[in-house]
DNA sequence: ATGCATTTGTTCGTATGTATC
DNA sequence: AGATACATACGAACAAATGCA
């Protein structure tokens, strides 16, 4: 019959009101907030009461404070790259382990091909095309330029799905997974080899994307990635993934 | 050849040490932080700076604190929380629709059946059995007691496929989408029909499952999902969906 | 049940570096 | 170059809450 009540401190009501007047369009991306010494006096609290609300919204991506700045925090577009943090930090927890990530790179690389091929526009197709040529060029070019390179071709089809939610979530994923192999890629000394198969499977990756044949596309996908990354592996559990995607 | 500098303010210096502390397995969940005076000691920086960091460290769900408490703040175990806060105002605000969502939920619960027909054990099998007899029992029993059963039973499935990734991001989408149409369920008239029909769904997941048919159980969750939430989409859309679990 | 020491929540005043005009 | 308004950071103080003797 009662809720059960909790202390509401007064930096989180400030929150509140920032972030229901953002909500409720009367705050637009953009503009700016008030000086922290106005908004002390508008909303009746101390100057570390209106910092602690700052940092926290802050810290979600919702505003941007600089020192100094005569015009005040600005606010920021809600942009689902909110959700990039926390995924970031999920994914980096520690009880996540490299295979893990793995199959849910396979899962997601997949789905994205597939609906990449079935859904893509002109502009998208042309921004993979033109990816893909950066990384064509970049063979040999030092590890982090095409490195760079290989992002934005993976980034550019996760685009051309049109979700946001597997773009992020595609994007993480696939930094923390190379993050956790970097050292070792960075020891492996034929590197020109492994770029020039890496370049032949995205061009075919490609072929089938613009020829919208989603069912290959996710299988040429999933099959590279299990290629490229699953010696990492421990044989079973290789095995264990190319079962799933033979499937 | 220089890289850019970002002015880096104190609080967000005690955050790092206290993030990677945390990350390293130096601070573990349930444990307590010093106190707040005893922070500053440490990190030598003063009690508004270490309040600042701490309210940014709350408010990511990492740690909780009490006023007047003398063991000093909670350490708390990583929870999908910290994904579901960010994920919920996105789809509340539109960034995310209700489409992408769906979608994401498809691709992961699809995975995860069969990944979870593949890999169980009897512990594991058990535990969605039982989940399953509960959705029974709870029919007819009020929406949030069938809920819940509803959400046990799909968390016994992500569990069974032993990647934590993919469960919590399953119980994220779940939660953020069901939140976005429970609005329209509660006057949905006839929910007993529509339980009925959720739980032979389910039963006839559960044995495909039990069964260790990963394709099937994957189709039937695919399928079961668009069937349900597919009504909440103008019909390309819907049919976009069929077209991609159909191949 | 009461009081006490400790801790967090909040406020205020001040000094300093910074951005803009 | 100087003036002004700003954010950053510090430290002291008081109120309220907690746990324990």
């Amino acid at each position: 019959m009662f809720e059960p009540v909790r202390p509401v401190r007064a930096y989180e009501r400030v929150v509140e009101q920032i972030e229901s007047a953002l909500r409720r369009g009367d705050l637009r991306a953009g503009e700016r907030l008030p000086s922290e010494r106005e908004l002390m006096r508008q909303f009746q609290v101390s100057r570390s009461t209106v910092r602690e609300a700052l940092r926290v919204l802050e810290s979600n991506g919702l505003l941007r404070s600089r020192q100094g700045d005569p015009q005040g925090a600005e606010l920021l577009p809600l942009s689902p790259d909110t959700l990039r943090r926390p995924m970031d930090k999920l994914a980096r927890s520690g009880e996540i382990s490299f295979e893990d990530l793995l199959q849910f790179r396979i899962l997601l690389d997949g789905a994205a091909s597939y609906l990449a091929a079935r859904l893509h526009d002109e502009t998208q197709i042309a921004a993979i095309r033109s990816a893909l040529e950066r990384l064509h060029s970049t063979v040999g070019a030092g590890r982090t330029a095409w490195s760079e390179a290989d992002v934005a071709f993976h980034d550019a089809i996760a685009q051309a799905t049109g979700n946001p939610l597997l773009q992020i979530c595609s994007a993480v994923v696939r930094s923390v997974a190379t993050g956790m192999i970097e050292s070792e890629i960075a020891e492996a000394g034929d590197s020109a080899g492994l770029m020039d198969r890496w370049v032949r499977q995205h061009s075919r990756l490609f072929e089938l994307i613009d020829a919208r044949d989603g069912v290959e596309a996710a299988a040429q996908a999933r099959r590279d990635l299990l290629e490229e990354y699953g010696v990492h592996l421990p044989a079973d559990r290789r095995q264990l993934l190319a079962d799933w995607i033979g499937s």
